[in-house]
DNA sequence: ATCTCCTTGTTTTTT
DNA sequence: ACAAGGAGAT
């Protein structure tokens, strides 16, 4: 019996069908990646392709590398010559090699969003343009869209034709790009943009591509750009053996560029392709499955399929209504602590990062062990980009976002003033910033500070000197200019617990270097930048360690628990008010899709919560039960939401559309502007009674009640062991707790972080 | 040059 | 609620 035999009939017809176009609409839970895999070996093995001349694109890192792990145990040996990556680190692997015909050099660094802020700041304030008409991030997002379309900016421009504020974009567009080609960098959709650039001014290049990927697998189609399609339309263009793997009802990046015209159209565009639906789900019990199937139902426009299973029953889906977002996010935590489960079974999904605050809470409440994903993304970090930008600025002088940032952190006395004059110099002669500082002495104007400014670039030149060195490591580098630059002591001045993360921080991208050394014959700078840029948090996601996973439903994607939560299942927030307040119908079916993306990553038990009340932008906010929650047939639901509300009589207050009654509670006193002035004291008046003027307060002294230990109790820390709580002070945001350790001595720290925990006696 | 207070935006999602 | 940027003070 061979690997191909546990496959279903269908699964089985994609992983046979190897040559020419074909489109595998996967449903969700449907043994997808096992086609993909499976696909692979059978390629290898049975018609002995080399591995050589496979690509396969995921959409995350982390994707690929369980992709890769699941083939190598298929197939012996060869697996790792396949090129197994997502669409941007491809990109970058191609562009290293021939990104000088496009006019840049092949150590280009890559910018983040925080880094395209700041060069769109700039750009804006050298056009002389109203930051209040031209926003830094409305302008990004017509630049991205442009990009992900293929349009340059010139063509941007032909187009705009008499629209002043286009044209105006388009100039800003043209400058940013100049910008960024100034610096020698390329922004996320650059890659993209600028990989099927070269590839149609230089067919020779996209020749030995096409020669070497023979057969090109691409998962998660449906999240796909025009870009991306394009790119993959060129390099499948010979061979024609493109296999894409999707699933339309789980679109959800239409935000990002992603076109789900795409996977509704693959057959137009790749004509003669085979088409093979996998309708079975392994994944859910029934009742899960039935309350998946309701919700997408909803939608129009989609490739017909139904999802069914073998699966058991299971216990219906429950959904329950709480008075506020905090007893939601109790019982949640509750219900994962009376489950007896493993923590690392459970799941808690959100819509906005900003509600995972509350279960996180929580979560320390209630001792239960939790992994976040997301938020502030890790590479975003303060204290992580400051060291990145060193390494940037060593590694490619050409970087001025990278050379600014740095060369006053730690402080140098070298103020904004000064370093004025040297980017004026810098454009008047055409320098980089990093240049202009090496040139300080004939900066006009600079006097003194010149010096210390040459201080600096001495520093950085000795650090490129030691990379020169074979045996000088990455990682020794970051230790040295934390230690030599006084980085490090700027940091301990900032005071024990921000130290203390910061540096952990730091360390884990210690680690990363040294993980990094280890996988890398001549580990390289750049190549380590490039690597470290591309990592999505759902990357760095650790899964070996017993702990409860919370994050968005986005990053949920493709991933799977045996017990799910859905957090926050209210009208104007799952689905967005963005989406319901828009023009575009199509927005709320984005959110559906996502509701089902939610719902069909549990695999036993889902467990669905909503609150009326919850604080939403410093304001408290009434929502109705989520419209995906109506769509659901009752005999489906374990629910209660036919109970009685507690303010049935809310909708009086309603006068402003919105699906919430709204309530300033506090700060600003801005007109609520459609009701002018006289109406807005209304408003405000009639809804304070329910919004309990003292709401933190009250939210305070709860929590003060929840710590479980008290003065004079044996505590226990992960790092300094046990001790004694001297002192609990509540400092507003948080307890502040000083406790005299047994080997540490005594420290200060804050209860959310510490993390302590209670020694019995 | 640095610190402080005030204003403003942000919150939908991320490679 | 909270962070970040800008203006004005020190």
């Amino acid at each position: 019996m061979s690997i191909y035999d546990t496959l279903n009939p269908m699964q089985k017809e994609a992983v046979l069908h190897t040559d020419g176009p074909l489109l595998v609409l996967a449903g969700a839970g449907s043994g997808k990646t096992r086609v993909l895999t499976h696909r692979i070996a059978y390629l290898i093995e049975e018609k002995s392709i080399n591995p050589w001349n496979i690509l396969a694109i995921t959409f995350t890192n982390k994707a690929a590398g369980e992709m890769r792990e699941r083939v190598d145990r298929l197939v012996g040996f060869g697996a790792d010559s396949i090129w197994v990556s997502t669409f941007h680190s491809s990109c970058v692997r191609i562009l290293r090699r021939h990104i000088e015909s496009l006019g840049y050099t092949t150590n280009f660094t890559i910018y983040d969003s925080d880094d395209q802020k700041t060069l769109m700041r700039h750009v804006l304030k050298g056009l002389d343009m109203d930051p209040k008409i031209y926003k830094d991030r409305a302008m990004l997002g017509f630049i991205s869209t442009a990009k992900n379309d293929l349009v340059t900016a010139q063509e941007f421009e032909l187009n705009a034709g008499g629209d002043f504020r286009q044209k105006k974009v388009a100039q800003i567009y043209k400058e940013y790009q100049s910008q960024l080609k100034k610096n020698n960098a390329l922004d996320f959709d650059d890659l993209i943009m600028k990989t099927v650039q070269l590839f149609q001014n230089n067919p020779e290049i996209l020749d030995y591509y096409q020669e070497r990927f023979k057969y090109i697998m691409v998962d998660e189609y449906q999240d796909t750009n025009t870009a991306q399609f394009k790119l993959i339309s060129l390099l499948a263009g010979k061979y024609r053996n493109l296999c894409v793997v999707g699933d339309d009802d789980q679109s959800i990046y239409k935000f990002r560029g992603a076109n789900i015209e795409n996977i509704l159209n693959f057959e137009k565009a790749c004509p003669g392709a085979k088409v093979i639906k996998l309708e079975q789900n392994y994944r859910s019990s029934q009742s899960i499955l039935n309350a998946a199937n309701e919700v997408i139902r909803h939608n129009r426009g989609r490739k017909d399929k139904t999802l069914w299973t073998a699966n058991e029953e299971g216990p219906l889906v429950q959904f329950k209504q709480f008075d506020n977002a905090s007893e939601e996010a109790d019982a949640i935590v509750r219900d994962i602590l009376n489950s007896s489960s493993d923590y690392q079974d459970c799941a808690v999904l959100y819509r906005t990062n900003a509600q995972s605050r509350l279960i996180e809470e929580k979560c320390l409440q209630h001792n239960v062990p939790y992994r976040m994903v997301g938020g502030v993304n890790f590479y975003q970090r303060k204290e992580i980009k400051d060291v990145l930008s060193y390494l940037k600025t060593i590694a490619n002088a050409q970087d001025d976002l990278a050379s600014i940032r740095i060369i006053n952190v730690p402080k140098r006395g070298i103020g904004a003033t000064s370093l004025g004059k040297v980017q004026a110099f810098a454009s008047e002669h055409g320098f980089s910033i990093y240049d202009a500082f090496c040139r300080a002495k004939a900066v006009p104007g600079l006097g003194k500070t010149a010096e210390k400014v040459l201080k600096f670039t001495e520093q950085i030149e000795d650090f490129r000197g030691r990379l020169e060195e074979e045996t000088y490591s990455i990682h020794e580098l970051i230790e040295d200019v934390l230690d030599e630059t006084g980085y490090q002591k700027e940091l301990e001045a900032e005071g024990e617990i921000e130290y203390q993360t910061r540096l952990e921080n730091i360390e884990e991208l210690i680690n990363k270097a040294v993980s990094f050394e280890g996988e890398h014959e001549q580990p390289n700078l750049s190549e380590f930048l490039e690597e470290v840029a591309l990592v999505a948090d759902v990357d760095r996601m650790d899964d070996s360690e017993n702990r409860v996973t919370l994050m968005t439903l986005h990053s949920a994607k493709g991933l799977e628990f045996p017990r799910v939560y859905l957090s926050g299942m209210e009208d104007g927030l799952f689905p967005s008010m963005m989406s319901i307040s828009s023009d575009d119908k199509e927005d709320v079916e984005e959110e559906r899709r996502l509701c089902y993306v939610g719902i069909t990553r549990a695999q036993n038990f889902l467990m669905m919560t909503a609150a009326r009340q919850r604080m939403v932008n410093g304001e408290t906010r009434y929502s109705r039960v989520s419209r995906f929650i109506d769509e659901i047939p009752d005999v489906l639901l374990d629910s209660n939401k036919l109970e009685p509300r507690l303010s049935a009589s809310r909708t009086d207050y309603d006068v402003s559309g919105l699906p919430w009654g709204k309530t300033k509670s506090s700060g600003r006193t801005a007109g609520v502007s459609s009701f002018g002035p006289g109406n807005n004291s209304y408003a405000s008046k009639t809804a304070t009674p329910v919004s309990t003027p003292g709401f933190g307060k009250a939210f305070t002294v709860e929590k003060s009640a929840s710590l479980n230990y008290k003065e004079g109790d044996r505590v226990s820390h992960v790092k300094f062991g046990e001790g004694e709580v001297l002192e609990i002070k509540d400092g507003g945001r948080d307890f502040e707790v000083t406790v005299q350790f047994d080997q540490a001595g005594i420290k200060k720290m804050f209860a959310s972080f510490a993390k302590l925990k209670l020694v019995r006696v």
